[in-house]
DNA sequence: AGACTCCCCGGAAACGTTTACAAGTCCGGA
DNA sequence: TCCGGACTTGTAAACGTTTCCGGGGAGTCT
């Protein structure tokens, strides 16, 4: 009864030849048992056990040459610390996941050579589609998306000839949103920490804060403006800065990780949020509602945008065929204690409005609308189809 | 000059059989060409111009067949919005990278169906390698890894006849550190906010918590210990219902995020953080530095621990005969102003100690050492190889 | 009893690469 | 002139799976 080889791996592991061998069939026979599918009883129960007693395990990478799928989709991000990846995550694992694939994460770090890298081993067949979030948009990026075997959406904006799905927001707009809400609380000297201005996010939301504060017929003072990347430690840097030569009754931040360093800078200066200082972040993070006070912060639907990037995604597996698509996602704004004049407090600190416990954190009704309006009534959530709040098609916030 | 299609793929896109008719050479020389191995000058200008024509683009998996490997690595964990994983992964990245491989990471979600169903299709070839760092560990988990045809190193603890590499830290000894501490600054009633019990982490904690009370003659009031997940409304909520029926003058929390959770409860009831309560976490993340006032918290050592793992991972890949392997890293304690009575501060909040400006946020000096040891001077942070800081092989912290 | 259906099985051909091997060409040197 | 080496090329065999297809046996209906 000794242990013979039958046609193993190279690497000596068994293959569907060494089952086949020891049960005594042809390996038609035992794949089609493996599978499930056919074979008599007396079959069935001989494969079965040799797969067992030798410890057969199926060479996934021989079945999806075969089958030309794998049922794997690669979601690749920028910064996977910055939490709006996590709520986009999370919205595209679960539509993923529904259609029985896997989603995978990378993490490209921005940079240009690591996300054309990616697409260029993933995208060949390692997978069966992918969503990608840049913040930067080159023509590399571009000869790699439609050089790419394998459909891939884009969450963000993209050139308006691109070929490629993609899903995107309208973050001049969501500035604008926040301008208005500060604007509308008596706010008047408001000050701006934003990205790099060559992301396209970052330019976007430059763009968009200019218009805004035009908008209301207030002149742009550059030094209530400062510029470093998406990250907490430059958040906190930019804002002592930013105090340190100018007095601001409110501070906007590009997003959210910029805003909870701003608002670490502003406590220890011993400044009150919101009393002397109104804070107002970008993507509605879980971070905005960890932060005490808690942070208004503009969303700009990413949970939406994973969710819908990932149903385009599905849909052109699906049918290759499909022109290209472009959605949108309208913005809206999350009031919450660090911008709330509803509700000044006396004493030390600020006042938090929806602690009163419960389950996970709930979200706060947003505001939504155009850029220009005043202050308007609150309503449902974002997410709406169509209805871009703005000018369409300007370009997106991080992640987008 | 109609374009002919040469032996496309089933989906109509060129293989190498289309590149090389259309080159007018054999399969062979047209795939060395593409590799670029040999061939003559002519035949390399036919062959380029023959694939740039066509748009060719090798199919990975094919090749990974071929090869045997996919230059890919995996890195599953629990919850992707915890920061300790996204310091673990950075860590783990750089190793994997470094190796021209890249990193996939896949959320299970903590789930034993989703975590071994990983390992079943990932792990079936689809990766070279995988680490991962499961939150329980089941007779499930081991089996799927032994079966695994691919090496698999786990972060976290395991039964000690697992025949499975694994790298741990000591978070029983971790939590001591944290006590003796608070006990050394004087604070009596001490609170404990922890994970579920039936997780690794949360088993290895709750031990560690009330071993180290006892070491110091402390009895164990139950009253004073909360247990929820390891999320941060979780600790919000656990802090609220703790602090209603107890009134402790510290507060041990089982991770970062529960933590961050508790401070905004405290800071929510207008109690002084540490003043009135001293709060210290555990995993030692980005979060504790972004919270105000900054936490006190136990690093596990989670970027060393994912670059130990990743390492381990690489040598089995390149030596499958390895033993398996067991490795440490020693917890410390990093000290900030949440439990810091150095400095006391009169007015409303807390001090910080350590936000001159300056890049990134630096790491505080750690305080390291054994179980029962009351305050030390301050030394260089952790990661020294060896040196278990107490009873070696306990169980470990999140995500260990 | 013959024809037909149904089911099970095995051989062989895919899927798209890389690569071992043999054969061919060209050149220089003896 | 002939031989040996260097180089190039093509044929064919892998890698491990699924699946098409045809053959054969058993059962059923006419």
């Amino acid at each position: 009864m000794g242990r013979k080889r039958l046609q193993p791996s190279a690497d000596g592991r068994p293959t569907v030849h060494t089952v086949a061998a020891r049960a005594g069939v042809s390996i038609a026979s035992a794949s089609r048992v493996l599978n499930g599918i056919g074979g008599s009883p007396e079959t069935v129960r001989r494969v079965r056990e040799a797969a067992a007693e030798v410890g057969y395990v199926p060479n996934a990478i021989a079945r999806s040459l075969q089958a030309q799928r794998t049922g794997l989709v690669a979601l690749a991000v920028a910064d996977i610390g910055n939490p709006v990846y996590v709520a986009m995550m999370r919205a595209i694992e679960a539509v993923v996941a529904s259609s029985g694939r896997q989603l995978l994460v990378h993490a490209t770090g921005g940079e240009i050579d690591s996300e054309t890298d990616l697409l260029r081993r993933l995208a060949n067949r390692y997978v069966d589609g992918m969503i990608m979030s840049p913040i930067r948009i080159t023509d590399r990026h571009l000869d790699a998306i439609v050089l790419s075997p394998v459909p891939v959406v884009v969450v963000g904006q993209l050139p308006d000839d691109a070929p490629v799905d993609n899903v995107r927001t309208d973050s001049r707009a969501g500035v604008a949103l926040a301008v208005d809400h500060l604007v509308a609380a008596g706010r008047q000297r408001i000050g701006f920490v934003n990205g790099p201005l060559d992301t396209v996010p970052g330019a976007a939301r430059d763009a968009g804060f200019r218009a805004a504060l035009a908008s209301h017929g207030i002149p742009v003072d550059e030094r209530l403006i400062e510029v470093g990347d998406f990250q907490y430690a430059a958040g906190r840097d930019a804002a002592t800065r930013l105090f340190a030569r100018a007095e601001p009754d409110a501070l906007l931040c590009a997003n959210d990780l910029i805003a909870v360093g701003a608002l670490h800078a502003l406590l220890t200066d011993r400044r009150r949020v919101p009393e002397d200082v109104a804070l107002v972040g970008m993507d509605d993070t879980e971070l905005a509602q960890m932060a005490f006070p808690q942070l208004s912060s503009v969303s700009l639907g990413s949970a939406a945008r994973g969710r819908r990037a990932a149903e385009l995604l599905l849909e052109r597996i699906a049918d290759p065929a499909l022109p290209p698509r472009r959605e949108h996602v309208a913005p809206s704004l999350v009031v919450r204690a660090s911008s709330a004049v509803d509700h000044p407090v006396r004493g030390g600190s600020a006042a938090v409005d929806d602690l009163t416990g419960g389950g996970s954190a709930a979200v706060d009704a947003p505001v939504r609308g155009g850029s220009a309006a005043p202050r308007r009534p609150r309503t449902a959530p974002a997410s709406r189809p169509g209805t871009p709040a703005a000018p369409a098609g300007g370009p997106v916030g991080v992640p987008s």
